[in-house]
DNA sequence: TGCAGATAATACTAACCGGTATTTTTTATG
DNA sequence: CATAAAAAATACCGGTTAGTATTATCTGCA
């Protein structure tokens, strides 16, 4: 019961990699095969096809991650305009696995699976409404506390700068360089600073 | 002379459409055939292969239509605070072509052949470089007719405004619907105000 | 009108794709 | 240690992919 455990986790984190690098249509199941030095008959035992195997990667790797690095952070600062400026500073410039290059994994998904199939779109749904959910308490609590202005909408700040966090890595995509995370950076500092 | 420059363009046309909506890797030469009810000859007798198709896509459709939509608009008002805002407005809730459940076709792009194709990573950086730096002169534009502080940074605040642009189409896949442009769009005026 | 070069139609290929059927090995348990 | 079920290995399949080679047809111009 072990091992089996161990290969099937083995398969999605590993898959999870490419996928993250690669892009989820152009990975092959061969390719994970291949990489993992799992046979067909071990990959088809534990997932019926890819796409389940894509479904898992988001719920049992993507959203533990989504919890540990977007969410957590969130709610071990009293100050929500410090907590959310060092959350996304830290996922722009610290964070070591998300790669530049690469994008944020969860946008990569959405931009490659949406709309055409729904049950990537309702699970990557999920993900994004639990960060947003978490991230609107992050601020009404700073207006209880009286670092956020009363008349401040949570929920409007929110999806500005969730959006803004999303567009940021496509840009940087683009230029394969956190330099354009820099002045990105600043200005979110500055916004911030305007809901104070 | 002429009839092949317009089954050129008819290929360009109805393959970008395709892509839009259902994605670059997904789109198949003989999807693209089976629409536009040209034959195989025909297509790689106008392009190489599928990628040189794809580049022209980007830089004979979408170049296009990038400046009329992103930039002349931008140019045509002199208070830069209400210019963006109404592009911004008008590309998210107005336009008729940007549908919101198959998002932004230049983001589409990127998030799917960056960084692993790097002519399509060239040419779509280009894009944004262009609207990026039209938004940063409608920005000092301001600065200069008192519309915008003086200390505000116009690079800074362009990065912002379009990355939350691409990150609220984001959204917009994901919920499938116009509602979540909304609260965004209230959060943008916000914003922009704060600069003035 | 004739004809050459520009377009387009047809038929084909080799590689790759996700998936399946069958057999073999491993593992837990009595 | 025997055995049944779980897990994994192997070989294969039909369909689709981008791309090509060859042939046919158009079109503009002398």
């Amino acid at each position: 019961m072990k091992k089996a455990e161990a290969t099937r986790l083995h398969i999605l984190q590993k898959a999870f990699e490419l996928i993250y690098v690669k892009g989820y249509q152009t990975t092959s199941v061969d390719d994970i095969l291949a990489t993992t030095q799992v046979t067909k008959g071990a990959f088809y035992y534990h997932f019926k096809n890819k796409d389940e195997m894509g479904i898992a990667i988001i719920n049992e790797i993507m959203k533990p991650s989504l919890i540990n690095s977007f969410i957590v952070p969130l709610q071990q600062q009293e100050n929500p305009v410090e907590a959310i400026w060092q959350l996304i500073h830290h996922l722009l410039m610290k964070n070591e696995f998300l790669k530049v290059a690469y994008g944020c994994p969860a946008a990569n998904f959405t931009y490659e699976m949406t709309p055409w199939n729904s049950d990537f779109t309702q699970v990557l749904d999920e993900l994004a409404r639990q960060w947003e959910k978490v991230m609107i308490q992050t601020i009404e609590r700073g207006k209880k506390n009286k670092y956020i202005r009363k008349d401040v909408n949570a929920r409007q700040v929110t999806l500005f700068i969730i959006s803004g966090y999303w567009g940021i890595r496509n840009f940087g995509k683009l230029e394969n360089s956190r330099s354009v995370y820099l002045p990105y950076l600043k200005e979110l500092k500055n916004y911030l600073h305007s809901l104070t």
